[in-house]
DNA sequence: ACTGTATTTTGATATTTTGCTAAATATAAA
DNA sequence: TTTATATTTAGCAAAATATCAAAATACAGT
């Protein structure tokens, strides 16, 4: 929990997640959207990583990064059981 | 936004907002419930307050505390709107 | 005016975060 | 095997954060 919110405080970071939105990209192609050196890009990554924001996988020389949204709706839902405010069900929830 | 996020991401002060969840507490009432030193807890206040996560009032010498319920639903729904992940309306949404 | 209570501010220290450059690693291609 | 490309790791500096004890502030009651 500390570590999904620590891990979205970062504009940076949150930028990178609406990124991968639209489907797995590079560490490259991500870093090309910041003016920040790709080490840099590379840490905010790990912070990514470690809250399993996203997942990575290597092809050849080029690391791809994906979208964990399970992570990010159970952070959502987590968040807002927390302070009693009401969403709507998930879809497993409406199956039982 | 950033703020918001990282005044949650210490688990202290989701503690503070949770406890604020039953009604307004002073400061000391607060402290009372961490083994934190006052002072640390006036720090993290701050934080929250900086966020506009809660709201204070000072009634002669103890300050009282209430959860700003509207910006953690303001965010919640940010949140989810840049993740693209369905809530249901909110009531004044609905009024519309 | 003095005393006691509640809270915040200040000053100090330790840790974490964010950023950089340079070096290391891994892989593909020539 | 050398070279080029993509990415991460290492090492470092500056800024931010978390914590405490002690001092300062604000107010109520005596």
């Amino acid at each position: 929990m500390s570590r999904v919110f620590r891990a979205l405080a970062d504009p940076t970071r949150r930028k990178v997640l609406t990124l991968l939105r639209g489907g797995p990209l590079s560490a490259g192609d991500l870093a090309s959207h910041f003016e920040i050196s790709k080490a840099t890009m590379s840490a905010h990554f790990a912070v990514l990583r470690e809250a399993d924001l996203v997942t990575s996988s290597k092809h050849a020389t080029t690391v791809l990064y994906y979208l964990n949204l399970s992570v990010l709706e159970d952070a959502l839902l987590e968040f807002a059981r927390l302070f009693g405010i009401q969403t709507s069900p998930t879809q497993s929830e409406e199956l039982q």
